[in-house]
DNA sequence: AAGGGACACAACCGCACAGGG
DNA sequence: CCCCTGTGCGGTTGTGTCCCT
């Protein structure tokens, strides 16, 4: 179907960003706020697309960022996570404060990949390297109990034999991560929006997950499932 | 000191999705 | 229900810096 460029390329700035486009950016979001972000360069006075100033802003020029290297817990954090999560880096960082996606995308690509490789795990699937690909399927179901709710994770193995090896992977995959699964009776009232995230709000855990489509997606049910960032 | 390869990270691009009209 | 717009995300590219020869 094809659609309108975001802004009109011919007339905005491209690659690295001025302090004096940093200062306009960041006077024109103090004074007016986020928003908007394609109508933003034109009312700030910027030679730029509405997509580079909300990246230059998200990734670079918020207050509440944390500059600086990588603690080693967070290298930790972020290795479970991503075992846990795959490539969404923006869940990664949620979970991260101070921390942008793009930051944590290149800090794995450059150093934590290296990291576990140098440790003999294979970065996408944190397995061994020198383990054969087994036929293991993951599947996430969801079992109640006592009115809480448990995910677990079905592994089916192609052999018979349960190895300690097997469950050892298995824990790894399920860490021990306080995600802060928020659980509660379906809501009789209007949830209380802290913030007006627009598609983060109310996500099931699949979708929370990046599970989109998922068989197990409640997005649209009652339960009221929605994850905490 | 110069050249070039490796590395780190900022920025861009294309696509998907939600929501409004 | 469809189309369009705005926004967000993940992958990729561009560029500056470092280090080795």
């Amino acid at each position: 179907m094809g659609r309108s460029p975001c802004c009109e390329k011919a007339h905005t700035n491209k690659g690295a960003w001025t302090k004096e486009e940093d200062q306009r950016l960041i006077a024109h979001i103090r004074a007016h706020g986020e928003g908007c972000w394609r109508s933003l360069p034109k009312a700030a006075g910027l030679l730029r697309c509405g997509k580079s100033c909300r990246l230059r802003w998200i990734n670079y020029l918020r207050p509440d960022l944390k500059r600086g290297n990588f603690t080693e817990e967070e290298d930790e954090l972020i290795i479970k996570l991503h075992s846990l999560l795959g490539n969404k880096w923006s869940l990664i960082a949620a979970r991260l404060p101070g921390r942008t996606d793009n930051e944590i995308k290149n800090y794995w690509n450059t150093h934590i990949r290296r990291k576990l490789l140098s440790r003999g795990l294979d970065p996408t699937t944190h397995r061994p390297i020198s383990e054969r690909a087994s036929n293991i399927t993951i599947s996430y179901g969801r079992r109640e109990e006592k009115g809480a709710v448990l995910w677990h994770m079905e592994e089916r193995s192609s052999s018979e034999e349960s190895s300690a090896w097997q469950r050892q992977q298995q824990q790894l995959k399920c860490p021990d991560l306080n995600l802060e699964l928020c659980i509660g009776p379906p809501f009789q009232q209007e949830p209380v929006v802290v913030e007006p995230v627009r598609r983060k709000g109310n996500l099931c855990f699949s979708c929370s997950l990046g599970l989109h489509k998922s068989k197990e997606c409640k997005c649209n049910h009652v339960l009221g499932l929605s994850t905490e960032y």
